[in-house]
DNA sequence: TAAAATAAGTCAATATGGCTGACATATTCC
DNA sequence: GGAATATGTCAGCCATATTGACTTATTTTA
């Protein structure tokens, strides 16, 4: 769009003059790093569909675990909007975290409207047991790779994000508040 | 696993002696890494997405038309073996792309038992329009974010990934061959 | 050369997790 | 008292994944 392929293309390759081409004429390393983005994630929640899997859930209760584990006593509402899905959806899910006691309501001491969702020890126990591994993935990427610390990597993944979605993930991280 | 965390831990935070943990009890950049993933990967795929919606294709359809486009001439079982689906899942999506003339076949010439799979010219078209918005999110992001060259993200990215997969990458980058 | 292996394609059935639209209930706000 | 809000639920649709069984054509191999 607006962007300017020769500030990116000055930037690289110091030890080649010409920057490679991919067969579509696209910079190769940018090509390559779609596909990376594929692959790493697919392979970054493989550990957790397998135990999701143990025990007859799907990637979408691990979100509604993980993100109730992140922000205790978030709404309903909240949550629909972090995940940008429907209600109908959510509520299947939602049903069986709560009929199998992963994840508890209370409602809201002002507004009685609103159910307050938590995780039971349980929850905390598979939350725990479904993040270890992706924590473990980022620890032993950080010791075998040269970038030092994931604060760099952290801020080139946070501006690929949509600004609206970056509104919620900081909320989330409790950031710039 | 084997991975130590103090390690870790001695490695980052020059300036806070004690590193943050979030309400998991975890190191709190790692665990804001874990939405990032998420957040990153679902934003990352919204603009293909929207793309794919208005030719009544889906994901599954646009990573056929990407390895196609990246390895012209490639086999189904290839494409099977890099995807990590079922021929059955495959067949669905790879018979629409056909019909619709975004993918040609061409016997081999040695082995008549094996279709290479191409992108016609309108499938390149289509493939080059659901890649720029990638493209151009990477070239922004590189842009805003101090990382300099993409260099260390994807060396980062890429030891997340399994071997087994890695292998697949490497193939198809045409690397380490 | 006959049998086995391989590559591709197809059938039927099933599951997950998205979606839409409509509607019900309880509660709070104005 | 009526509007708005938060939650929950009905029914149905779609995309994409799965398994297992089977066919056809072709090549390899014993």
């Amino acid at each position: 769009m607006s962007q300017d392929n020769s500030e990116i293309l000055s930037k690289k390759h110091e030890t080649h003059q010409i920057r490679e081409m991919s067969s579509l004429g696209l910079p190769q390393e940018l090509v390559e790093a779609v596909e990376l983005m594929f692959f790493a994630y697919r392979d970054f929640v493989s550990d957790p569909d397998t135990i999701l899997e143990s025990h007859g859930f799907g990637r979408a209760h691990h979100r509604v675990l993980h993100f109730v584990g992140r922000r205790p006593g978030m709404s309903v509402s909240e949550l629909l909007h972090i995940l940008s899905i429907t209600k109908q959806s959510l509520s299947r899910v939602l049903k069986d975290l709560i009929e199998e006691k992963y994840i508890i309501q209370e409602t809201d001491e002002h507004d009685r409207r609103i159910k307050r969702l938590l995780l039971s020890p349980k929850g905390q126990k598979l939350h725990r047991n479904l993040i270890d591994p992706q924590i473990r993935r980022f620890q032993e990427s950080l010791a075998k790779s040269e970038i030092g610390t994931l604060e760099k990597w952290q801020e080139f993944m946070l501006h690929l994000i949509n600004t609206e979605t970056k509104i919620d993930f900081m909320d989330d991280t409790g950031r710039d508040r």
